[in-house]
DNA sequence: TTTTGCCATTGCATTTCCGCACGGAAACCG
DNA sequence: CGGTTTCCGTGCGGAAATGCAATGGCAAAA
């Protein structure tokens, strides 16, 4: 049964008993009508109507037609109203994904999209592996780095986040303020576990600091603070984590060449619905200080 | 939400996830398949899916569809199969109408076919008016006089029913065997009651026979049936009804200008219908006899 | 890393489909 | 009873949908 056009001309058939006032509902030529029922017919084998001078009678074949259609219309018209409807308001499910260690900044905003939103599920996934977008397994993603080229993806800047050298009071106590990047010697390091991370000052640090000086790596961004907070050793921390209370001196105040810059990434064909844009713009408006503060 | 065959392609997407299997699915070309859900989704105004490399995902707004159109292709599937089944097979409503008179003959007729095929539905109108085929009202109609002209209807000779006018053998007995037509005076009819019947006898009747010496009418040919086997009087009767019980005379032997020829008629557009076709089988095979005999 | 295969996309040629106009027939209406 | 309306049926020219083939991109395999 290919060709539900013809079903859906035979349906208008059935139900107006005309040939001529099935066209004008369906907006096209009374002729295109005919054809669609012979053709349909014929492929069928059986007779749909009965043709007489005042019309077109639907015989039994034409009936049970008639009825199947009819439900078809109503489905396919509900259909309709929801997915148009979907694309205007904000519910379902949003997806975003997020390199790890910008929990403490999102999880708060995100809280507060929701709470606008009642209708959102949101799920905020920080996984190893890189969601792919393209396959729809997020709609919002953040990333850092140089901005990405996928070509079907839309990315617009995010924030820049500083990046500068930190460590307790405690240690810089014990151990005097080191002089960066000259005389570090002696002095200890908490660093990020990813031996090839992208990060500049990732990088940075490998370059400058011997390894046997990091004496503690993490992962978790979190785990760092932490153990500068503990007075392990110094090292990078998010310009924004600093407002957190604990006593945290600025070893090395932020460089440019530390800066992580992060793009907002969302595939072309969700970054029109009025979800992802709502979402965006919550996004922005909460993060418009850290953005005037950091430029 | 018009035409339909789009939702039948991005149906076939949504389901195999790549424009190609659509499109060899569905027995058309790539390109057709893309510009279908293009169209689609302009019109909607919302992706139905994420295109990637390897083919298309599903949206919320696809999975939607997805679900609507599965269910949709289910139904028109099995639409299809009774629809072309249904003409296979001899089920359902049929209708027969016919002239009034013919149920001795036809009834018994009927109740065999119906024997042979349980699964018909029949309905065996006699009604006044003349029930139209076009209209579908009847599948068969059986009709008298002159071969039906109706351009969409299918005719074919059935029977030619003779008559005789017959008595009883009390009526003979009391009042003699008449010379029909030289010397009827004194002698007493029953006939039609419908003055305008265009049956032959009937004519003959009114021409030949002063309107006061038919003493008895009925429109229905049962009753005239008793009441010549009553002695009322003389009668036209068919010759199939001599062989039933009844002490009847033969008092004049039929004559061709008093025979009714009988048509099956059908419409063009049922005509085909296995149904009917095994009606007129089963009808003709079981007239033979009286065919024969007429001829 | 190179190769191979699969897939979407797009411009162009073609065919199919559609609209138009005319004809004809039946019913409706004073 | 004749004019009028309302249908359906069909040939023809044009337009829209389709098929074709070339292109480019990505990913998995070699």
């Amino acid at each position: 049964m290919d060709n539900w056009d013809e079903i859906r001309t035979a349906y208008q058939v059935a139900r107006l008993g005309t040939v001529s006032g099935a066209a004008e509902v369906l907006g096209v030529h009374h002729a295109t009508v005919i054809r669609h029922i012979d053709a349909l017919e014929k492929r069928l084998g059986v007779k749909l109507f009965q043709r007489h001078t005042r019309g077109y009678t639907a015989t039994e074949a034409g009936q049970d037609l008639l009825r199947v259609a009819q439900a078809t219309d109503d489905q396919f018209s509900q259909l309709s109203a929801r997915i148009k409807g979907r694309g205007n308001e904000v519910s379902g499910e949003l997806v975003v994904t997020t390199i790890g260690g910008l929990s403490q900044l999102l999880v708060p905003i995100l809280a507060g999209f929701q709470a606008e939103y009642p209708d959102v599920q949101l799920r905020y996934l920080t996984s190893m592996r890189l969601f792919r977008l393209e396959y729809g397994e997020a709609h919002v993603a953040i990333r850092a780095g140089s901005p990405p080229q996928q070509p079907d993806n839309v990315v617009q800047p995010f924030l820049t986040l500083k990046s500068a050298i930190y460590g307790s009071r405690e240690y810089i106590d014990r151990y005097g303020m080191p002089d960066i990047p000259n005389r570090m010697a002696g002095h200890r390091f908490v660093g990020l576990d990813d031996q090839a991370s992208r990060a500049p000052f990732a990088q940075w640090m490998r370059e400058t600091v011997p390894a046997h000086q990091v004496v503690f790596r993490s992962g978790d961004t979190r785990a760092v603070r932490q153990a500068v907070l503990s007075g392990v050793g110094m090292g990078f921390l998010g310009t924004y984590e600093r407002t957190d209370g604990g006593d945290l001196v600025e070893v090395h105040p932020p460089l440019e060449e530390w800066e992580s810059r992060l793009w907002l990434v969302t595939h072309m064909d969700l970054h029109r619905t009025t979800k992802v844009q709502a979402f965006l713009k919550y996004l922005k408006d909460h993060t418009e200080h850290l953005r005037d503060e950091v430029v």
